[in-house]
DNA sequence: CCTGTATCTTTACATTGTCAAGATACGCTA
DNA sequence: TAGCGTATCTTGACAATGTAAAGATACAGG
């Protein structure tokens, strides 16, 4: 007796749910207010259900960070592919789908790189997060193939990071707003105005 | 009767308290764990204490953020009144102090910058905020006082922000400590290591 | 003195993350 | 194919959190 009962346990991939689940938490409420419970309600099951595949609320960020970095690489990636081969313009095309990445996961974004809630010696997030870092620093080191000072190298390296990651953190906070109206602009306006703050750092011809 | 009792309620200013135990919070545990129930008991005061002096947390969180950017000018005038009275020996200090105060403080600079629970609209927030902004801004502009171009000049202002602000956020973050090696360089290399990045963005000599 | 208001405490409630225990589904073996 | 062990999912419980309401205390002004 008392068959037919309750739903029947779920079926399907529900560690691909769940992150999908808790990625349109995140860009709804914010990852200040992201919640666990509201993740697993939203995916259709009980709310313990998540520690099964990730161990914690930190597992489940964890892998969900990881994901965001090769997400990231990719934005990336598309610039390239629609830009020049030249070493300036494959620089800048790395810069610009970094914003382009931020601007489009923004709460993503900040769970990246400014938060401790996931855990960055999590295996993916490590390995991906290193990836999306090495990737930039070819692309840096590049631009200065005769420059042998390995502590100048890295001085432009991480001039470079600082821009593209400041900038990105000014415009999803809104900070960036007022002055660069970036909104009003069209997109090609927009990009011609982020490329000449990339290139600001570097001697290069705009 | 029943006299003596319990402890007399709260002597002093609790307002004053509150924020200074609030902050002490914020430095041991960080901001996406602080409680203001662990606030008020560091003040040792109810958990409902801080709610008749700051409506919210909300609340306590926006004076907070707003004293930060009165400390963070002051922070930058500091550096300032150590430097030369040079435009770009002053502009170098105000990016000094910048990360002298990320790095004191990280905790409260994520919240001034990168967090929703201040609220940006609070009249103290908004008003030292934008001050902090305004004295960027000047110091900016005077390094190009012939400088016709309103939109290159905002250019230059956000390319800068972008540097200083990048930066702070890629060493508070722990991922400027590989390449760049801060810990472990003097003061003094470090003031010019970071005044060789701050100054890759504009044509002066360093 | 005494009454009203500001300050602080106590109590209560809904929500959160995590743990433990129970229920169900499924694969593997015999 | 039958049974059993394990993985998966649910239910229930717990402590901690932010907030609101109501009670207690201090204090100022008439």
């Amino acid at each position: 007796m008392a068959m037919t009962a309750k739903q029947p346990y779920h079926k399907g991939d529900l560690p691909a749910l769940l992150l999908q689940a808790a990625e349109q938490e995140l860009e709804e409420n914010g990852l200040e207010r992201f919640s666990l419970r509201a993740t697993a309600k939203r995916a259709n099951v009980s709310h313990a259900a998540p520690a099964h595949h990730f161990k914690d609320m930190t597992g489940l960020l964890s892998a969900l960070a990881a994901d965001g970095y090769r997400r990231l690489i990719t934005a990336q990636e598309k610039r390239q592919a629609q830009a020049g081969s030249g070493k300036v313009e494959q620089f800048v095309a790395l810069g610009l789908g970094y914003i382009d990445f931020a601007e489009a996961h923004p709460a993503l974004f900040q769970l990246m790189f400014a938060s401790e809630k996931p855990d960055r010696h999590h295996p993916d997030f490590a390995k991906t997060s290193l990836a999306a870092f090495a990737k930039l620093q070819d692309a840096v080191f590049a631009l200065y193939p005769d420059e042998a000072d390995a502590d100048r190298r890295t001085t432009l390296l991480m001039t470079s990071w600082s821009v593209v990651h400041g900038l990105a953190e000014l415009i999803i906070s809104g900070r960036a707003e007022g002055p660069l109206q970036l909104s009003s602009r069209t997109p090609d306006e927009r990009d011609a105005l982020i490329r000449a703050i990339l290139l600001r750092v570097h001697e290069v011809d705009g």
